[in-house]
DNA sequence: CCCGTGACATCGG
DNA sequence: TCCGATGCCACGG
């Protein structure tokens, strides 16, 4: 029995997000077992005590608009960084179409 | 110890 | 179709 929180849970999604591709607060959300609590999992990320260690670049709004980030230039190195790892972009949003992490691979 | 807050999402009128 | 309000968890002061 490991008892593991909300927060932990998050965070372990996170972590699953394979490169290329991003997830939605709300689907972490979900796969936490709280639809409605994607507000909480923004401010996990927001107070991550994990920052390098989970790579909250790789989630974003359901719109796939950049939200948050507190590192670098903020937004900008965000959308930079998933550039980088192969994210399709759509004008400042993620194209969810193509990018959107799809529960377990 | 108690209160407020924060990187979203969803429903109703 | 657009706007407003509410729900969730954990952390900081």
């Amino acid at each position: 029995m490991k008892i593991i929180i909300f927060k932990e849970k998050i965070y372990s999604l996170t972590n699953q997000i394979p490169k290329g591709k991003v997830a939605t607060y709300g689907q972490l959300a979900r796969l936490g077992g709280k639809p409605k609590a994607a507000r909480a999992v923004g401010g996990f990320m927001r107070t991550n005590p994990n920052a390098p260690h989970t790579p909250c670049h790789r989630v974003v709004a359901k719109d796939g608009s950049l939200t948050g980030y507190s590192a670098g230039n903020g937004i900008s190195t965000k959308k930079t960084l998933l550039l980088k790892e192969g994210v399709i972009f759509r004008g400042e949003k993620v194209d969810l179409e193509k990018s959107l992490w799809v529960g377990v691979v």
